[in-house]
DNA sequence: TTAAATTCCGTGCACGTGCACGGATTTTTT
DNA sequence: AAAAAATCCGTGCACGTGCACGGAATTTAA
């Protein structure tokens, strides 16, 4: 415990032969400074290091960044579950720092909530924004809108092209189909003819991004340079009907009783779970993506064998560090695209998969 | 952006009836407070639900924190690089929270040098420290004197039993063994007799505490549990000697030709992994643990299979929170034996294995 | 040569909290 | 009853930065 020595504008401006007020001039370039001050200042400002009192700074220049978050909706149980229950905690995190997060949650399913939300939070003159672009077109039909406002956005869990977002965090898609297949088939498969099963979840409308689609064609790609000899069989699923899932499930089964790898690239394997678990069929292989709480617990059980995850409310915390730098600091990362680390679970490692956020703004 | 309208002190003394005096007596507990404005100023807390104004806080009392680091010195390559490197990084994190962070490297190969490191830590007179005790008898000595001085520690990647540790961070040890032999298993495997090699790097120094006997006590737990007919023979390599282990190897597999599936519980895959490469078997499946450079290489090459890993950094920055945590606001964490997440690496993922975490203090 | 405009720069207050000092009131002692 | 002690509390400055105001020095206009 000893007391502070850093040195401040004050020790600057005694340097600089200036006073204060002009060093603050050139901290701020705000003009009204002689080019010789100006240089005797930044001479100064070098030479004895100065770095400018985070605290004091904010104390005094009392503003607020007001940061608008928009993801989907959710029901409890879901994918956006995580992300949407994270901002409050981050919230708390950033508030200390003088930033306002106010949520504009669209329903998911409809495209004109989506532009509903997106002008209500456009009227309300936010200073930043992050988005979870669920819906391609009406997303980048937004860009636009903020473009020319010049306020920054970013893109979590799907990005959209050709747009100036400022930063976009996500799983990389194809390279995890690709780890799904390695893990499916394993190290050390001898060559040989082999059945795989991919169910899929019908989706309606098109406008939605898809990523499932990227994922399957790393996971083919994978086979086709690993294990050539492979063959996959595609099925359509329903969401939410148990009952024509189960009778689709039985006649492929008996269509192909060879199948015991199964792959799903969506975030609803506890849909051939469950089915696994009620036709006794546990020595099959099951793997998906995304850790909902009901996928958790078909992994323990042993009906799901990998899960592939990421560690969503981390994009949602680097997203909203990304526009905090950008606002406060100007900071633009010198990378754009971000990916996010993919995480593989089993029955073994999940109980010690907790969070990983470290924040350090008390 | 907007301006702040948080209330203060100033409020609550208003509220309170009080002078503004008083409230801070209140709220730091500094005595020479009747009952009466206690009460009145507590009401008026809750009342307007102050929360102090941290900038303004950490400006006025312009105090600074020392923390003292504990950890082993390093080669490059080795297990310790991350963390030794990763100071730096939480240096510059934690230094505008008035926190300062000095090092005590010791020779992780010789207790005496922790003694001597110890001793000028505690010269120096730290407000708390944070120790990776390999010495698990001399850090236990060293707890003694922290105890007497009230002196808050923290243990990283290995715990001393009995001591007064505020926190601990490390990896559970016989999970992460367990977990190994569920990877090198595989799921759905028949039931059947297999032969499984594993190596110990031999020790001298039996003061060192052995993470790596806790892990094979897991591995052994697995195939008891569910292979029980599978067979594990041991065998010990040199740290340094390429020459010997290679004997060692080759009479080992002439002796067990069978063995095709590897386990190291150390970090020092690598030197099977070399091994496997010169003598062409790179069909043998390698278990390893520990994200070491040169582990990294023979995972994307294929010699080895798996790894285990936690990431170290990770263990610092929640170590050193937690001790900020505890300086700043006496907060103690719920949870004193915090196990880190256990990540499975492979191949097809270790791209995008990045560091995970997000600093918000700017 | 004087007045007006421009350029440049110093002063001083505000932000909200921590803390030292000393004053006012009450209680205890002699 | 007077003096001493104890208890309680208000005032005011400091922390380092942001920013507004107005003054001094210089240049331009009249």
């Amino acid at each position: 415990m000893k007391t502070n020595n850093r040195c401040t504008v004050k020790d600057v401006a005694r340097v600089a032969g200036v006073s204060k007020g002009t060093v603050d001039r050139v901290i701020h370039n705000r003009g009204d400074v002689s080019e010789e001050s100006m240089q005797k200042v930044l001479q100064a400002i070098k030479e004895i290091n100065y770095k400018p009192n985070l605290h004091a700074s904010l104390l005094a220049s009392n503003k607020h960044f007001r940061i608008a978050v928009m993801l989907p909706d959710y029901k409890k149980g879901e994918y956006w579950e995580v992300p949407n229950l994270c901002i409050n905690d981050i919230r708390k995190d950033v508030a200390d720092m003088n930033i306002i997060i106010e949520t504009y949650p669209y329903n998911q399913f409809d495209h004109r909530s989506f532009d509903g939300k997106a002008e209500e939070m456009m009227a309300s003159g936010p200073d930043a924004v992050l988005i979870a672009p669920v819906f391609l077109e009406n997303a980048k039909r937004l860009t636009e809108k903020m473009d020319a406002l010049k306020i920054p956005y970013i893109f979590i869990d799907l990005n959209v092209e050709d747009t100036n977002y400022l930063a976009y965090f996500g799983m990389p898609l194809f390279e995890s189909g690709y780890l799904g297949a390695s893990l499916l088939l394993g190290p050390g498969r001898e060559s040989g003819p082999e059945e795989i099963g991919h169910f899929q979840i019908r989706r309606d409308n098109s406008n939605q991004s898809s990523g499932n689609i990227v994922r399957r064609e790393g996971f083919m790609g994978y086979i086709r340079e690993k294990h050539p000899d492979c063959r996959v069989y595609d099925e359509c699923l329903l969401p939410y009907d148990k009952e024509y899932n189960f009778a689709v499930l039985d006649a492929f089964f008996e269509k192909h009783p060879g199948v015991d790898k199964l792959a799903m690239f969506n975030s609803r394997a506890y849909t051939v779970a469950e089915y696994l678990r009620e036709r006794n069929l546990s020595h099959k292989i099951l793997l998906g993506y995304d850790l909902l709480a009901v996928n958790k617990e078909f992994l323990k059980s042993g009906q799901i064998n990998y899960l592939i995850s990421q560690r969503t409310d981390m994009q949602m915390y680097k997203g909203i560090k990304a526009l905090c730098d950008y606002l406060v600091f100007s900071n633009v990362s010198d990378c754009r695209d971000n990916y996010m680390p993919m995480d593989i679970l089993t029955a073994y490692n999940i109980d010690y998969y907790t969070s990983e956020i470290v924040v350090f703004n008390f």
